[in-house]
DNA sequence: TAAATTTGTTAGTCAATGCTAACTATTTAA
DNA sequence: TTAAATAGTTAGCATTGACTAACAAATTTA
């Protein structure tokens, strides 16, 4: 069995392939908060184990034996967060800390039974999609906001940053998920976006939109 | 934070203290399956820790404190075994290996919410307590099934050994908590019962019966 | 009570995972 | 295109929690 360790490893390098396919040590320490010889050790012993290709002083590539792994590492993580939402009545910023243990869970009558009784959903709480039990993760086709043009509506889908800042701050917007929101305006200086959504209207900041995910 | 090593020893030590209030050495060896200096080396930390009173060669005896660090953790063991049982439907028999994982994650949340949803339950699925927030553990005072009289009708309460072989077998008798069970016949030789529940006649050995705890 | 057995301890080792300091290779900027 | 900055590596060390071998104390048995 892997280690706590190795599998949050596995999981960053996995998530910073998705960005660029070749990952970088420096990235990994910085994701994981360790030193860059600890990461070099590790990602040693992923490759031994199989899982990334490493040649010195080259970039790092996740195997398909490294996908696979990571992908269900993350499978159970968004499983545990959609059941923490759905059936534990948490909201979506209180999740990502306990899902980040759970997933080290070693019980896959434990996951199956959340699938099941959460109907096999397809995203999480964030609308990230959640792998299925073969590793195949669904590529979800999403704008951001920000691409969005005045006139346009859309429904707010996912979101590229799940902090728990951002997400409060969203609570606060009453923005969530299946909202559908109508670009008034947008400022051409600073790129200011004015939305309707749900009764109200909204002055977003440019950086705010860039995360917000709709279709 | 303690690690999970320490709080499965500590676990160990408070369920032994239970038995008799002085704990051996070789007794935590065996029910961690660790040798007897991977212990002694433990018990001499968990004595740093102000957990345990420890002397050179004497009994080891279990402080205030490490009583209750002891029951936080067997409270989240059992509130987990008996949310798994209520909420995601598993049986009696499958819920201890995965609450044994589950009892070290790190969210006082993630528990209240089980408590809450629970109802705040006072057993776990094999009729033992579950300490309250403070710590402290009722006492149940039940009786063996063994040490009944023919003709007594008492209801089954409590197991007193959970192992997944013993559940089974009770599964396949049928025999779950809250069954009524009159007392039909001891046999004097071996001490064999026979009794009546649910409309089934049974005959039970003397150890399965020492095991099942009534009122 | 002396010998045998059991229980507990110490010393030394190992694997996993982290670290810092020192160094090397690669990339970027002057 | 050389110098400076950044990125990656190596060596050596610390901590945690396990182990075996050797030994000492306590308890049981003869
Ligand atoms: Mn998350
Ligand atoms: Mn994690
Ligand atoms: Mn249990
Ligand atoms: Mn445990």
């Amino acid at each position: 069995m892997n280690s706590q360790s190795i599998e949050n490893y596995l999981k960053v390098i996995f998530n910073q392939a998705i960005v660029t396919d070749e990952v970088n040590t420096t990235g990994i320490a910085q994701a994981l908060e360790v030193s860059l010889p600890s990461v070099n050790s590790m990602v040693k012993k992923l490759a031994g184990m199989g899982l990334l290709e490493y040649e010195k002083y080259k970039p790092l590539k996740i195997t398909e034996k490294g996908r696979q792994t990571a992908a269900m590492i993350i499978r159970k993580h968004r499983l545990t967060e959609m059941y923490l939402v759905e059936k534990m009545g948490f909201g979506w910023e209180e999740v990502h800390d306990i899902a980040e243990q759970l997933e080290h869970i070693q019980s896959p009558e434990f996951f199956d039974r959340m699938d099941e009784l959460l109907g096999h959903p397809q995203r999480d709480p964030h609308g990230s999609p959640i792998p299925n039990k073969q590793g195949h993760i669904a590529i979800l086709e999403y704008r951001m906001l920000s691409d969005c043009k005045p006139g346009e509506k859309v429904e707010l889908k996912a979101l590229a940053h799940t902090s728990d800042e951002f997400l409060r701050y969203l609570n606060s917007k009453e923005l969530a998920l299946g909202v559908q929101v109508q670009v008034v305006e947008v400022e051409v200086y600073d790129k200011n976006m004015t939305v309707d959504y749900e009764g109200r209207r909204e002055v977003l900041s440019a950086l705010v939109c860039s995360k917000l995910l709709v279709s």
